[in-house]
RNA sequence: GCGCCUGUAGCUCAGCCGGAUAGAGCAUCAGUCUUCGAAACUGGUGGUCGAGGGUUCGAAUCCCUCCAGGCGCACCA
């Protein structure tokens, strides 16, 4: 990568000026390399002159100019500039950079990945919400978040598993079963109450008139404990397709549909109870048992098995993390959750710590809540359901792709407002369309290359150029970058930022470079370059779950 | 009251492990189609980076205080 070859030549440079005796013998900071805003600063600039004057104790100038001079030669540095107050600026050279488009191609879709992972077996656990009801539309952000940080982990190199925990256990579900079994005898025209707290979405009663036609009215026959379970298996599946068929339509797959069930009854859970028990984090207090977090920093202990002798969702989820670390072996485990989870990310921490595994290990990614919009008005309440709005019924009124573009434009944790007419709009002022239309008319040209049968496996990339050309080739190769900085900081919405840069970049080469023509030569350097950038857009809309259409 | 997140152009948002005149899209104004897709391109207007202190050669970025909004603070999940 140039960053390292950059920080070598700078590293070089000051050892020499110190043998030299032109700097102190004092120790060198770390080197940083970023990339200027403006164009007239180069490719790649280093504050290193900066930071190495306060140690130095010389004029930062005066270190830079040193630097430059005694900086060695390379293929793909043109020039390295000392620039005020006391930068370095780098510039590439134009007949490395044109020969990168070859690289590209030979790369092809592997192009930008990199071996950061090392292969290392990590889990990402998102979306997870209890089979009671419907997804919405913030449990969507989380979806279209963990499935493309899933992507640009698995293109660095990492070894990666994408699961999703049923809460398919404890209090909620006795809710939702009472709540089913009460709109399931109302449909049957039998006087029944939902519970305080109960589910009473309208979607419940669609759910039992459902069943009453699939099933009939059995169920009323049977004693109530008996109805309760074996209404409510059925219904807690019926809420389990929908919820993976939503996901499969919003193109997030899982590897792994957990069961928090399991955990009982492959003993697990016992198992972790007795290690903590054992390790002194438990503690028995008005008459239920709580993990003594206290003892490790928190600001509070927690309840894990209630008076009435039934475990909390803390608990268990105590115990699954065990199995993820301690019987799954994985190295590292990204969660991802809503804001309203936030109060639970110190806790688990703590219990993590308590099991003997780094914390470090566990990485919590939070999002925060989305707001949806209708042409700038608030959107609350569903017309059909008379619930909030459904991600089903966004993904229906707006799309996949514009849903997953609106999801990933925005960092995890800033509020977002998700306008529905704006993502819908297919006009000019939606981004969405921006990106795609840019590879649709990618498509067009390489049709039209077929068309006239141009070969260009022989074309010489070393005649590309013009200043839009290398611009373009230098946003192509920004790529890379990208991907490793979006594995750093689990940040996938880079990514949509990188597709309209680099989507406006190549139509603005489309505009001033005609790629068919009768130069030869030129013709079949530029159709390298369109299809060196065909790769990574492509590319881009993939990591980011969306289709990278010929037409449109 | 306490904790986490957020406050940057008219709108939606990047930038936040300090760096060079603060960016993008949309909106708005003015231009650009006889040739590969004008769903495009070029240029202009538009900013006390919530406010105030502090650290620093240098702060949107780090620290403190305050203001505003979101989300939490259960023997719910």
């Amino acid at each position: 990568m140039l960053r390292e070859i950059l920080i070598n030549l700078l590293t070089e440079a000051a050892k020499k000026a110190q043998r030299e005796g032109k700097l102190p013998s004092v120790e060198l900071p770390e080197i940083t390399i970023e990339r200027p805003q403006k164009a007239e600063h180069g490719d790649y600039a280093s504050n290193f002159p900066l930071k190495l004057s306060r140690i130095a104790r010389a004029n930062p100038m005066v270190i830079a100019n040193e630097l430059v001079t005694l900086m060695p030669k390379t293929d793909e540095i043109e020039s390295a500039v000392a620039a005020p107050p006391g930068f370095i600026n780098f510039t590439l050279k134009n007949n490395w950079l044109n020969r990168q488009v070859d690289h590209i191609l030979t790369e092809g879709e592997s192009f930008g990945n990199n071996n950061m992972g090392q292969g290392k077996k990590v889990q990402v656990e998102f979306v997870s919400i209890n089979p009671t009801g419907p997804l919405h539309v913030g449990h969507g952000r989380g979806a279209i978040l963990g499935s493309a940080l899933v992507n640009v982990l698995a293109a660095s190199g990492y070894n990666v598993e994408k699961e999703y925990y049923f809460n398919d256990a404890g209090n909620q579900m006795d809710i939702f079963r009472r709540s089913l079994l009460a709109r399931y005898l109302q449909s049957l025209g039998i006087k029944a109450e939902v519970p305080e707290n109960g589910y009473m979405g309208n979607y419940m009663i669609v759910l039992a008139q459902e069943i009453i036609t699939e099933h009939g009215d059995k169920f009323q026959k049977l004693t109530e404990a008996e109805a309760l379970k074996q209404l409510g298996d059925i219904g807690i599946g019926k809420v389990k397709d929908k919820i993976k068929k939503d996901l499969t339509q919003l193109r997030v797959e899982f590897d792994v549909w957990f069961r928090e069930q399991s955990l009982y009854e492959n003993g697990q859970y016992d198992k972790v109870m007795a290690i903590l028990r054992k390790g002194d984090h438990l503690a028995e207090k008005e008459g239920a048992t709580w993990f003594v977090s206290t003892n490790l920093g928190e600001d509070k202990d927690n309840v894990v098995v209630r008076s009435n002798g039934m475990p909390t969702y803390f608990a268990t989820d105590i115990a699954y993390h065990y199995n993820k670390f301690i019987e799954r072996h994985f190295e590292k485990v990204i969660d991802i959750w809503g804001a309203d989870h936030q109060g639970h990310v110190p806790r688990m921490k703590a219990v993590v710590a308590a099991l003997g595994i780094d914390p470090e290990q566990l990485q919590i990614i939070i999002h925060q809540m989305v707001t949806l919009k209708r042409g700038g008005e608030l959107v609350r309440v569903s017309k059909r359901t008379g619930d909030l709005i459904t991600l089903e019924e966004v993904m229906e009124e707006v799309g996949v792709d514009a849903c997953r573009f609106f999801f990933l434009a925005r960092s995890a944790s800033s509020q977002m407002d998700f306008d529905l007419e704006l993502a819908k709009k297919q006009s000019q002022e939606n981004p969405v369309y921006y990106v795609q239309y840019a590879h649709a008319r990618i498509t067009s040209i390489m049709r039209l290359v077929e068309e006239k049968k141009i070969t260009f496996a022989d074309g010489d990339t070393s005649l590309l150029t013009t200043e839009p050309e290398l611009t373009l080739i230098r946003k192509l190769l920004h790529f890379p970058e990208l991907i490793e900085m979006a594995t750093l900081t689990l940040e996938p919405h880079h990514l949509a930022y990188y597709a309209q840069e680099l989507a406006n970049t190549f139509h603005a080469f489309y505009k001033d470079c005609r790629v068919v023509t009768d130069d030869e030569a030129l013709t079949k350097a530029r159709i390298k370059l369109v299809m060196a950038s065909k790769t990574v857009l492509a590319k881009t809309l993939h990591l980011m779950g969306m289709n990278a259409p010929d037409r449109m």
